[in-house]
DNA sequence: TTTGCTGCAAATAGTTTGCAGAGAC
DNA sequence: GTCTCTGCAAACTATTTGCAGCAAA
């Protein structure tokens, strides 16, 4: 089964177990959710379902993921400028390369993170619970184009 | 001289170099940044300035904001629930240490940062700029106090 | 049939902006 | 005297909430 049918299948019974119904348009969130491709923000979530069901609400998708991060299954990146993405994929923290130029996000392999964490919890003796971590750059494809 | 004069005088002097007069209430706003002491947020420096000057708006809080962002001078700490802190004391990108209880922000020492942008930027290909990592626990101090 | 969900519109909160007068240089 | 800065209020934007009708189970 395709990595993203799974997180689908996860999140719904997540949803069935806490007594939550299945409605149509939360369906559709939660697709999209699962796959995340590119790190969606609210309105690309709204934009895309809205093909399908043209009086999808934009609170509607605000509300389902506060629903869902209350199951911890998607991960919010706020970003100062009061972007917001999202990431139903892998909702658990973990590190991401994001392109200044055209908003891309990429999730990078780093294994030195765990004792980084360790490093810092022994450091300034506090209990870590979680944490986030962003790096800012350009991707090579912007900086081809650059010059 | 005391680190935090220091700032001042930095701060002030690129402000001058830049053509920009030097107000008491943006005096006052520098000064407040110049130390950062527990990462400020808006009304922390606003609520404080406004003992010394009742009239002070959060607008020319938010515009000094905006102007010192613009050197460099200040780095900008935005948090998803919509909470920004601002450190104009290190105002180069800097790992954090925040306590979910009691808000309180610490800077650890971390040096095994610099590799992991490197390695970061040979596995995706992206040519970093900058970073943000913050870690998110609990305290000491409100660890004790929860027992 | 019951209970939660959706769409709409209004409310909210943090931040930005236009303007006229004040003040730094 | 010039030109930027400030304070006020209004504007803006992203998100949340109240409510009535709708639909999943």
């Amino acid at each position: 089964m395709a990595d993203h049918k799974k997180r689908v299948d996860i999140i719904i019974g997540k949803l069935r177990e806490n007594g939550h119904k299945i409605t149509p348009q939360r369906m559709a969130i939660v697709e999209i959710l699962a796959r995340s491709y590119g790190h969606p923000s609210v309105d690309d979530i709204h934009d895309h379902i809205k093909k399908d069901f043209p009086t999808m609400s934009l609170a509607t998708v605000y509300r389902n993921i506060v629903l869902l991060k209350s199951f911890n299954e998607v991960l919010e990146l706020g970003f100062p400028d009061g972007s917001n993405r999202y990431d139903g994929n892998k909702p658990d923290p973990h590190p991401h390369v994001i392109c200044v130029k055209c908003k891309k996000i990429v999730d990078p392999d780093l294994d030195s993170l765990d004792e980084m964490t360790n490093e810092v919890a022994e450091e300034t003796d506090f209990t870590i619970l979680h944490h986030r971590l962003d790096f800012f750059g350009i991707c090579s494809n912007c900086m081809a184009k650059k010059k």
